[in-house]
DNA sequence: GGCTAAAGGTTATGCGACTAACTATCCTTG
DNA sequence: CAAGGATAGTTAGTCGCATAACCTTTAGCC
């Protein structure tokens, strides 16, 4: 690939990640969450009660991450942790009743989004691309860990 | 569009710019960079010596953040600040020496991370993949900065 | 011309995300 | 069953990026 389309796809995902970011910030305030706890609460909506570690492969992040939000969704009072019965170490986490009734109102706004950030691709298009992106996650996945 | 396909998108979006930017990260290391500060240098050497606020367009990010990272890209010798002549508030940011020596492996390696991000997809379905994901970036386009 | 508004930069602060290093538990296996 | 390695979580420290507040300089306008 010549340097100039390779600097436009990075670019563009660059980009993309950015603003959808900062779109997705200010329209999760309106909940009073940040970006990235939607995907734990999401993650607990649609799986139920989990640990930490399928938080995070499931919310895509590493763990450390997934301590820093959970606690922060704990003291807002959206989850609650609880120990493993079976397992001295693992935390399960679970949607609180709070958190419970943030879901509806959550896959609203997280659906707005996506419609702003294909609006005017028609849905064809729309499914077509989804592949793609999907592929590309695929192909992106786990290769961040390599050291020379 | 249904909550499902909505999150499949959000989801892959977020996914690929977390992956995206972990593979950038361990990349750049290479050469002793960190994201971001690709974006500076590769439009440093395409548009010449620039003003910050200039490269906060180009880079797609606010002021602050290029103030840090030209501050860091200066501290490693790869930049230099100049008073502006004429608008004694501009700096105008350009390359050293050592800058421009570090472009042409700098390039190969964002190659490298394009050529690795799309790969098993053809040609042409690259072409169509790009223009989906510049239209996408336009969709979302200062939306961000919205305050209801 | 002097006063106010706008614009370029910087600083301070907060967030998500990462890696590295640590603790505590579990599980293997010799 | 005891020793060693794997695994769940946490803590500490770093980075990019954002917003808000501030300072300085420029520019518009009576």
């Amino acid at each position: 690939m010549d340097f100039a389309r390779a600097d436009a796809l990075n670019t563009a995902i660059r980009t993309i990640a950015i603003r959808h970011r900062a779109l997705a910030a200010s329209m999760l305030a309106e909940l009073g969450l940040h970006p990235g706890h939607e995907a734990v609460l999401l993650a607990l909506a649609t799986h139920g009660p989990q640990t930490q570690k399928e938080l995070a492969v499931e919310a895509n992040c590493e763990p450390p991450s997934i301590t820093v939000m959970v606690r922060k969704l704990e003291t807002a009072g959206l989850v609650e942790r609880a120990s493993d019965a079976g397992d001295a170490r693992a935390r399960v986490v679970s949607l609180t009743q709070r958190g419970s009734e943030l879901i509806g109102p959550l896959k609203r706004v997280w659906t707005r989004l996506a419609e702003e950030t294909v609006v005017g691709i028609d849905e064809e298009a729309v499914a077509e691309l989804l592949g793609a992106l999907e592929l590309l996650a695929g192909n992106l996945r786990a290769r961040g860990k390599l050291r020379l």
